[in-house]
RNA sequence: UGGGGAGUCGUCCAACGGCAGGACGGCAGACUCUGGAUCUGCUUAUAGGGGUUCGAAUCCUCUCUCCCCAGCCA
């Protein structure tokens, strides 16, 4: 059995692909590239492209080199550089020594540009961009040939060379491919090759005032790297054309561009376009902002880079424009999170509760189980005393159907604890509000089992008053209030479907003293409530957590319908 | 009224002339010291019309709908 036909193709790129090596083309070589441009952050869709360009070469034991397209400087900055490095490692990729630049090829491409002059494929062209736009026309009529496209080759050579010498301004002049005003494909109406741009370049500095577009830049770049498969998103379709005449043009080694469907996301937005706006109008803290889809937002949300490639997994790669459902990127952190996330007690929302007949000065250390899923975690001591503090959702003076929480009269468990039964409540004189909750304990319940196999419906999680650490905790929830944020009136756009409170700060929680121990960036679940991170905006005397995602709640579900009849 | 793509459960992806399947979601139940997790069951789809064929999501044909393209951005 061949390389090709161990691996079972999962998609129909893979399929060309393994198709490629079974008729021996490209060497039977696989080499692909994940080819950012450093003018912003990841994101989420660029993850889908990672996984995918390094997961083929993984596969077929080939290569992936990172490439940044950096062929704008007027965009580009080496802070989004190292941001993409640094987003790419995370995400578990390795480029080992292949990282490469466009800029790295400028000399290259520039005498492959001289060479398309020199045999009369290429032009200096004069127009400004207005006129420029004119001679194209329009989708449905063809353009018109521009005045200088028939220039002789040692006038084109020569003002080429004058473009590279600086001796024109930003916009007067470019170098265009000649190729056919009339066809129905625009980018076949002789694309701009080069144009002016007098501009610190991030890496060459001051060298070139002349800059290669990307039709141009991204085909030579991939024959340089002697890419096999170029794999990029549907709307560069029709830019294939171009990629194509390029090369054969330019007669050199020549790879195949395959075109998939970018990721969309239900309730976010994905444009680098529209992430730089939530970023700069202020509607977010930063990129990385927990509620951001960026890659450094999800990472500082709490996502695992193995829940983000699982993700990736799943949702396929396919042609159709389509829009994945959130919940299954919820769904993947919570299946990981679930496996190997150690679980603790945190209180968001403090209610007192007093167990009455417990005794005032007495602390006793209750053993919990770190992970359900994995006791190879083992377990941990708890302190328990006379003062708690409750969830105040977990407490119904008058209980409405199912709820089986605490409420008067009723017995529940505290997790790894007792058994209680409330026996009444404190309220404040003045505005009626539950101050405390007062309770009896079970001693013979000790760690949570009742010796008389008594049943209770709920177990609520606590923290003892006296030894709880205070901590602020960040609740996220989506941007959007729509599936599609664009989905707006005529006139607004997809901020007006921003969520008001899409962060909810908390500031005085109440967590157990054993997470003090915590280590700076790992997960943890709060039992019932969800998985939370802690922030890097915690300091020494007060932690802050974000929360990654919440727990499947049942009760929210069952209430949210009681509240639709009623 | 140009060119390039795409139409399969609510959503995403399969099925490559031979019983339309999986995942997520939703609903119901079992179990449970997390109303978590786990397990079970149910739910619902080939855009439409013609044709070829013993047999069509798949091949042919006509129609409809959606997406992308008129940057000296990528």
């Amino acid at each position: 059995m061949s390389e090709a036909d161990s691996v079972r193709p999962s998609d129909f790129i893979r399929e060309i692909i393994r198709e490629d090596l079974n008729a021996g083309k490209y060497d039977s070589r696989v080499h692909t590239r994940f080819p950012p441009e450093p003018n912003g952050y990841l994101h989420i869709g660029h993850a889908k492209s990672i996984c995918l360009n390094f997961g083929i070469a993984r596969d077929f034991r080939g290569l992936c080199n990172l490439r940044f397209d950096d062929t704008n400087p007027t965009k580009e900055e080496v802070e989004y550089v190292e941001s993409i490095k640094e987003d790419v490692r995370w995400l578990g990729f390795d480029w080992e020594e292949r990282i490469y630049y466009a800029s790295d090829y400028f000399d290259q491409m520039y005498a492959y540009a001289v060479q398309l002059i020199r045999e009369g494929k290429a032009y200096v062209c004069d127009l400004s961009p207005d006129e420029m736009r004119e001679y194209r026309g329009t989708l449905t009529e063809p353009g018109k040939e521009s005045p200088y496209r028939s220039r002789s080759v040692e006038e084109n050579v020569d003002m080429f060379a004058r473009m590279r010498a600086g001796e024109f301004r930003d916009g007067s002049r470019t170098l265009r491919a000649k190729i056919d005003m009339s066809s129905g494909n625009i980018n076949m109406r002789d694309p701009v090759i080069y144009r002016i741009l007098h501009a610190e370049h991030h890496r060459t500095g001051g060298k070139w005032c002349i800059y290669p577009m990307y039709d141009f830049a991204h085909c030579v770049s991939d024959s340089i790297e002697r890419i096999t498969h170029s794999i990029c998103t549907l709307e560069f379709e029709d830019h294939r054309p171009l990629y194509d005449w390029f090369l054969r043009q330019l007669n050199v080694y020549h790879p195949q561009q395959i075109e998939f469907a970018r990721l969309n996301l239900s309730f976010t937005v994905m444009s680098k376009r529209k992430l730089l706006r939530l970023v700069e109008g202020k509607y977010v803290n930063s990129w990385d902002d927990p509620r951001m889809p960026t890659l450094s937002g999800l990472r500082r949300r709490g996502y695992t880079p193995e829940a983000i490639r699982n993700f990736c997994d799943r949702i396929g790669v396919a042609k159709r424009d389509s829009v994945v459902d959130i919940a299954l990127l919820e769904y993947c952190i919570r299946e990981h999170l679930n496996k190997t996330a150690p679980r603790f007690m945190a209180v968001l929302r403090p209610l007192k509760v007093v167990i009455t007949n417990y005794p005032d000065d007495q602390t006793e250390e209750l053993e919990a189980v770190n992970n359900p899923e994995d006791t190879a975690m083992g377990t941990r001591k708890v302190p328990f005393s006379k003062v708690l503090y409750i969830e105040q959702e977990d407490f119904r003076e008058d209980p409405p159907k199912q709820f089986y929480r605490l409420s008067p009269g009723r017995e529940v468990r505290l997790r790894y604890a007792y058994y209680v039964t409330c026996t009444g409540v404190v309220k404040d004189d003045s505005t009626g509000q539950i101050k405390e909750v007062h309770c009896t304990y079970d001693p013979a319940t000790r760690g949570g089992d009742s010796p008389d196999g008594r049943k209770v419906k709920a177990t609520l999680h606590w923290v003892s008053a006296a030894h709880a650490l205070e901590a602020e905790v960040r609740l996220y929830e989506n941007l959007f209030m729509k599936p599609d944020p664009e989905d707006t009136e005529a006139g607004s756009d997809f901020i007006s479907c921003m969520k008001p409170n899409s962060l909810e700060i908390m500031s005085s929680c109440y967590i157990e003293p054993e997470l003090a121990g915590l280590r700076p960036g790992s997960g943890c679940q709060f039992e019932r409530l969800g998985y939370f991170c802690i922030d890097p905006d915690s300091t020494d005397i007060k932690l802050v957590f974000n929360r990654t995602v919440t727990l499947k709640d049942t009760w929210a579900k069952i209430e949210k319908g009681q509240k639709g009849k009623g």
